[in-house]
DNA sequence: GCAGATCTTGCTCATATGAGCAGCGGATTA
DNA sequence: TAATCCGCTGCTCATATGAGCAAGATCTGC
């Protein structure tokens, strides 16, 4: 295109954007024909000339989702936009408010849902509407016991999305971490306990989130891990954790005793589910994202237009 | 508007900007008429939350033109858009071009053409075509000869305008403030030098920029004042000069002494005259743009979005 | 300098979109 | 409870826009 082309698309995508004339009086105004100037508009377009923003608390972006799905071969990717973001919690709750609409318009409805626990889903847990669903049973597949910070956040959780469902809820009781494998045996061989890890190994639905592995992890909020031990995993290769177990950017377990006296549904459990929805935004998340994403331990992920776009480029 | 509509209204955003869908598409997607999917577009164009930019270094800003000149009485007003732009210095040359496309497209085209000199200018001199006009005569308004850093910038400004547009040039041989009154009048009196303030005094048109008041202002690069004195210029309420001279911000002189040692065709004939353009953008100069339109100073203002946005909000 | 190739232009025609209007329905009030 | 009103809906029709095509302009290589 010449130059004076360009100037003159410029001008025409001023009074035909801005100004809101017709390409005819556009064509007027610049006297060139109304065809001249649908073939400039055409040509600013594609020049990247003209950005449309859709500034919304709820906008998404479809393209991102698609190219999301193609590079990953995702069931389905949701990517809300940060267009008129003003802070990370503005970013966390649109996060989870496109979780919460995506759990609400999932079709089959899941009868018995696995979750996890930890702010993400509590923010989802807050987003969805009363009646978003007529009878989900909700069953934990992670051990949450919080020891220090606000105990029976995990709990709380799981309760108000099974009540929000008109359904019930099945707590995991049992920390997230244990001492000792012995002890972890233990628990697991009681019936009861037994009986919850078995309903969350069928769960006909997945939703869960992860946490990155830094001091800022959810484990050492909890007390569950010193800022030390996440170093020590870090320097393994952890880049975070998916519920409650730490995976390197390959999805491998990065610390296998660690991961024995890890309470909850293995892995692999995940991987072969027929529907997991992974909610995981924020920048400090991008390299978690990307394994989670690419050792397929989700068949959905929802996150935001950063993370997809690192995505994208990793992938 | 329900909420549930505001929602309806961006799914339909996205899928009319972002996936190139027709509303008939769009309306078999959502299951609503065609008719109920362009009233959402409508609705989300009226509450904001489409946002549509031209990204291009030549874009303007059509309707903050309008509302300036609406506020203020400009004759005209070019604003320069500020999306895409990544420092300062491409708002600078941005706002150069502009000057320089405003001045090529000017008609009458000015026989006399009196001007200033300065940073500003001589960026638009270089954005000039050559060729821009056949045979404009270009005078000198205020003296400009820099005591230190790079001395004849202002005589080469002329000359590369004057060159340009295939005429003549007439250099102001003085400095732009004289350490004496006597010495100013001394000057003023010689008949050769009185020749081209009497041709400046009959320009057809001027072109001219503005400085701050700061320790930034191009008199302190040039000599003529010590920062000290800017700082006492300011204390007396200058907010910049225009051709040499400060100006408060009702655009009265501040410093009638210094004044009368400034030279340079009074402010008085830029008031009266037909076509004045001041070129002033960038954040440090609102106060002194302001100022320059509200009192009179110029006809037609170029500048850039900021600037005339706090034009519109302050006028 | 000329023949062929390619790009641009101005058109016709099909389609997409917006304005305006009648009818329906749900809210409001006597 | 009935009358009235207001706003939403789905329509018709006029207009704006984009696709496709033939003719003209411009470029390229010999």
């Amino acid at each position: 295109m010449t130059d004076i082309d360009e100037l003159l698309s410029i001008r025409a995508a001023e009074l035909y954007y801005e100004e809101d004339k017709t390409q005819d009086e556009i064509g007027t105004i610049l006297r060139i024909t109304r065809w001249k100037v649908g073939r400039l508009l055409a040509q600013a377009k594609a020049n990247g000339f003209i950005r449309i923003e859709i500034v919304h608390p709820r906008a998404r972006r479809l393209g991102l989702e698609r190219q999301l799905r193609r590079a990953t071969g995702l069931v389905d990717a949701i990517v809300v936009s940060t267009a008129g973001v003003v802070d990370e919690l503005d970013l966390q709750k649109r996060t989870a408010q496109a979780a919460a609409d995506y759990l609400s318009a999932l079709r089959p409805v899941p009868r018995t849902l696995g979750i996890s626990w930890g702010r993400t889903l509590h923010d989802i847990s807050e987003q969805l509407k009363p009646g978003w669903a007529n009878g989900v049973n909700v069953v934990q597949i992670n051990g949450g016991v919080s020891l220090n910070a606000r105990p029976g956040t995990a709990a709380a959780t799981a309760v108000s999305i099974a009540q929000k469902g008109g359904g019930q809820f099945t707590l995991l009781p049992s920390p997230a971490i244990l001492e000792r494998v012995e002890t972890k045996l233990a628990i697991a061989s009681d019936r009861s306990v037994a009986a919850v890890l078995e309903m969350g190994a069928g769960a006909s639905a997945y939703l869960f989130s992860a946490g990155q592995a830094d001091a800022g992890s959810a484990h050492v909020d909890s007390g569950y891990l010193t800022p030390d031990q996440v170093d020590e995993l870090v320097r393994k290769g952890a880049v975070g954790d998916v519920v409650g177990r730490f995976i390197d950017s390959a999805g491998q377990i990065v610390d296998p005793a660690l991961d024995e006296r890890t309470f909850g549904i293995p892995l692999e459990q995940l991987r072969r589910a027929k529907t997991a929805v992974a909610v995981i935004g924020g920048p400090r998340k991008h390299a978690i994202a990307r394994s989670v994403v690419l050792s397929g331990l989700c068949t959905v992920l929802i996150t935001d237009e950063d993370t997809a776009q690192a995505l994208i480029g990793a992938a």
